[in-house]
DNA sequence: CTGGGGAAGGGGCCC
DNA sequence: GGGGCCCCTTCCCCA
């Protein structure tokens, strides 16, 4: 046999017929005949589904009823990967499967990148197209979504003065290897590392809007959520920290990489340069454009996803609510879009004291109470009980803890640099000049008081303030 | 290097 | 649906 069916290796064999004595005339290049034959092969099947030949898959969408290939579902979809594995028809009947929770227009999307390796994504239908992605649990349709998005955000962010931008209106589609790739070329790929070439989008302003805008976020559906550990989806909870900047103090990193604490929090020179200031211009204008960002996302927020968790006793369903950004799944709506911020890196709750800022007012008002309050009634440096007689208030800047009488005896007032105490009447946040928390802080580093009661004497009170960040940061 | 403590973040659930 | 509480985990700082 004169050729050998390598194909993982870009090899070089002689045509059939010739001998390995003689001159060869032709050579193949095995890569390139790779790539032709998976090319013709899914044109073939591609052929096939639309002629509905050997076509033993039956798919309903909202009553729109898709064909397809058993194997090539099977092959791509870790969800029909599931079904077709354990359903109770076995290998030799046809199988149905039956979907509510997204609409027809993403099931083709889907399917026709199943069987051409083409993603019509745009801005309408990415966030429902990477909801279905999740749901059918097809990890590198994730993944070319979510940089579908973080290659939108960073566009638009980076050119928009100049206008060369791929605008977020315009449709774009990948070009990919058909089917789902193996973890570990998942692994390589991964959502950082494949930032789809602007060479290989093609404009498409023909499609319509799709999907699951206008439809009934508390719609039932038909198909039971898998759970499946090793589902590739759930290697995806964090990753869509991708559309977040790691350098935007409105953005937070998820999991591992959460900026927290006070090393976490970027401090400011107290003498702000001019080049600063720049810098500053720089991040605002980036802030709020990633705000715009997160907002058009939600705009474009598919109804969330509802799916049966599991059953009662009495054989009800139980539904939850499926976070179209990761595996995770909630019991209330409420629940799922306050999870939600941690996604798209909403921070709408400003801390009036530090500009520091929370997803939740819960946060914000333990943080002020704790921060700028000194409402623990511990001695900071021994650690005991204090009471509000007892627990002297220590202005640090912005912060203020409590120090029993023989801790501050102990270490002397004189050893604490004293303000004019005009101080207590004020409340943090009207220290702070525009730029933040140093001002205040270079003017009165420390701070003793006698207040008992902070809250009330001090005028320290937590102003609650919902930010519009747009606004805020255009002034 | 390690363990403890503080602060922050997130989920579940009750009101 | 929002607010709030409780609990747990994670991260950072510091001794």
């Amino acid at each position: 046999m004169d050729m050998v069916a390598d194909l993982g290796a870009n090899r070089l064999y002689r045509a059939p017929g010739e001998s390995s004595h003689q001159q060869p005339q032709r050579w193949f290049n095995t890569a390139d005949i790779t790539v032709a034959h998976q090319s013709n092969l899914l044109k073939q099947l591609n052929q096939q589904r639309r002629q509905e030949l050997f076509c033993d898959c039956s798919v309903l969408v909202e009553g729109q009823l898709f064909r397809a290939h058993r194997n090539v579902l099977f092959a791509s979809s870790g969800y029909f990967r599931m079904l077709l594995s354990q359903g109770p028809d076995g290998l030799s009947e046809s199988v149905n499967a039956t979907f509510d929770v997204f609409s027809p227009e993403t099931f083709t999307v889907i399917l026709d990148f199943i069987y051409s390796g083409q993603l019509d994504l745009s801005s309408h239908n990415v966030i429902e197209v990477m909801s279905a992605a999740s749901y059918l649990q097809m990890n590198n349709v994730i993944n070319y979504c979510k940089n579908f998005i973080k290659s939108s955000l960073d566009i638009s962010v980076k050119d928009e003065d100049s206008d060369r931008c791929l605008s977020l209106s315009e449709t774009c589609s990948f070009t990919s290897g058909a089917g789902e790739e193996t973890s570990e070329q998942q692994q390589q790929q991964g959502p950082c590392s494949i930032s789809p070439p602007p060479a290989l989008w093609t404009r498409d302003n023909s499609r319509s809007q799709s999907g699951f805008l206008g439809k009934d976020p508390n719609q039932e559906v038909s198909a039971s959520a898998l759970t499946n550990p090793d589902s590739p989806v759930n290697e995806l909870s964090t990753e869509t920290e991708d559309l977040q900047d790691p350098q935007d103090p409105l953005y937070t990193l998820p999991g591992s990489e959460r900026r927290r604490g006070k090393g976490g929090t970027k401090r400011r020179a107290p003498n702000s340069t001019r080049s600063n200031q720049h810098e500053d211009l720089d991040i605002q204008g980036a802030r709020t454009q990633k705000a715009e960002k997160a907002e058009e996302l939600y705009a474009t927020l598919p109804p969330i996803v509802g799916v049966i968790g599991h059953f009662t006793k009495d054989s009800n369903p139980i539904m939850r609510f499926k976070c179209p950004f990761c595996t995770h799944t909630v019991k209330r709506k409420a629940d799922l879009k306050r999870h939600l911020r941690c996604h798209t890196g909403e921070r709408p709750y400003p801390c009036q004291a530090c500009n520091k800022r929370f997803t939740r007012l819960e946060h914000l008002r333990s943080h002020f109470e704790t921060i700028h309050q000194a409402r623990k009634l511990v001695c900071r440096k021994c650690k005991c009980q204090v009471t509000e007689e007892t627990g002297h208030v220590v202005c640090e800047g912005t912060r203020r803890y409590r120090m029993c009488t023989a801790c501050i005896q102990e270490v002397g007032c004189d050893n604490i640099p004293m303000d004019s105490l005009d101080g207590p009447n004020e409340e943090p946040a009207l220290l702070l000049g525009v730029d933040g928390e140093e001002e205040g802080d270079a003017k009165r580093s420390w701070m003793v008081t006698d207040d008992d009661d902070l809250a009330e004497d001090s005028g320290a009170d937590l102003i609650i303030q919902q930010v519009d960040d747009s606004d805020e940061e255009l002034q």
